[in-house]
DNA sequence: CATATGATGGACT
DNA sequence: GTCCATCATATGG
């Protein structure tokens, strides 16, 4: 079952958390990958110092759009996928760090690995998830509710207080283990 | 145009 | 744990 538009609609945080067991789906040619959410995280405006939305630019107007706008950020070499979250207006989105593969089998524990795995690139940056055939995101109703770790981010130099990376506890996928 | 800077990943100790 | 190749961006001239 397709996620519903107002999914996004809450707090960067709450949205995480909730992305956690969803799963994604990629549509290639006539293959459709899945693959489980199994690490996230909240990024929030000015106020949060690890933000690209500091800066302002494309990346911020990006945050500003509408919940469930895909957004994507180049840093060494790699592609990272985040979803906006919140109302027009706010600058708020989830970044997928991890995923755990379904029906495939390529290594999708980090966030650079998992946009080559399911073949994401910036040709998805701005696009809206509910408009795109080939890429969406559905709940699994076959799924427990997982165990929610929270924990602070990666690659982080100056975090918020806050607790702002969640994953599913004991999930082999998960990018890192520690902290 | 030049340069600095990572929301990384993989190799290595 | 540490080191570092590598490149999309942001920013300044």
């Amino acid at each position: 079952m397709k996620i519903e538009k107002n999914f996004f609609k809450g707090n960067a945080d709450d949205v995480a958390r909730k992305m956690l067991g969803k799963v994604i789906v990629r549509k290639i040619a006539d293959k459709e990958l899945r693959a489980r959410i199994v690490e996230t995280e909240a990024y929030f405006d000015d106020g949060d110092p690890a933000s690209r939305a500091r800066q302002n630019g494309d990346l911020k107007k990006t945050m500003e759009m509408p919940g469930g706008t895909i957004l994507v950020y180049g840093v060494h070499s790699n592609w990272l996928i985040n979803f906006v979250t919140g109302n027009p207006g706010e600058a708020s989105a989830v970044l997928i760090r991890a995923l755990e593969p379904l029906n495939f089998d390529l290594k999708c524990s980090g966030p650079g690995l998992l946009t080559r795995g399911l073949e994401i690139g910036k040709e998805f940056h701005k696009r809206c998830v509910f408009d795109s055939e080939d890429i969406w995101i559905e709940s699994d109703t076959g799924y427990a509710e997982p165990e929610i770790v929270e924990a602070f981010r990666i690659g982080v130099s100056n975090d918020l207080p806050e607790k702002m990376r969640f994953y599913i506890k004991d999930n082999p996928h998960v990018s890192r283990k520690e902290k």
